[in-house]
DNA sequence: AGTATATAAAACCATTTGGTTTCATGTCAA
DNA sequence: TTGACATGAAACCAAATGGTTTTATATACT
């Protein structure tokens, strides 16, 4: 169980729709589960396994209070999203390649 | 198959670490598919089947020539990524939260 | 014409994914 | 202490995913 754990990551974790709402919903404040199952129309256990998926990439975290367990946001790993798509769209030549090719088209 | 067929969207397409390749190499210049196998350790099938997914997704397209076919990058439909992104991480109330609780804690 | 090359298409396979149901456990409240 | 509530854990399942091998077809080269 190293720090380097991660059996998910960031880009596998927001493929998913129902995880990508997940998100959202969290970004507003944290949840326990069945406050967020009530926004989906499945089960308490699928999302459990949803937020299990964000928990091992890192994306939000658990705390037990009372019978309950409150999940929050960590938005960090999206920066890893954002460098992602940097390589494509911010001041790279491939932008500019893509552009001035396109303009050619046209 | 209408236009708005698009089985595959961005998000699930790059999920796959070889899809991310995929495109990097892309980014570069265009490549026939055999050309992009050979910076893998798997079949041409293979990567024609990722292909396929990155074509669904609008994030690349391939043309006919003579017996090879070309793929070229489409960098558009990353920019839903940004936005994602950005519900998160710009000028937003939740990242404010954030690093006031994260202050907070320390 | 015949051979090598580049891709396409299909069948197949193991594993993962995204869901379910069922049962067990811990906590709160009357 | 009894019942309701919130979660955990396990077994199960169908479909999707990521790969393979095999066979076929079109194009290019000599």
């Amino acid at each position: 169980m190293s720090q380097t754990a991660q059996k998910h990551d960031v880009f596998q974790a927001i493929a998913d729709p129902t995880r990508r709402e997940v998100l959202k919903l969290l970004a507003e404040k944290e949840l326990p589960i069945s406050e967020i199952t009530s926004h989906f129309p499945m089960s308490r256990t699928a999302i459990a396994k949803h937020l299990k998926v964000l928990t091992d990439a890192e994306l939000v975290s658990g705390r037990k209070q009372g019978r309950e367990k409150i999940y929050r946001l960590h938005p960090e790993p999206l920066t890893e999203l954002r460098r992602f798509y940097e390589q494509f769209w911010s001041n790279k030549l491939s932008v500019l390649k893509y552009v001035v090719e396109n303009d050619k088209e046209k």
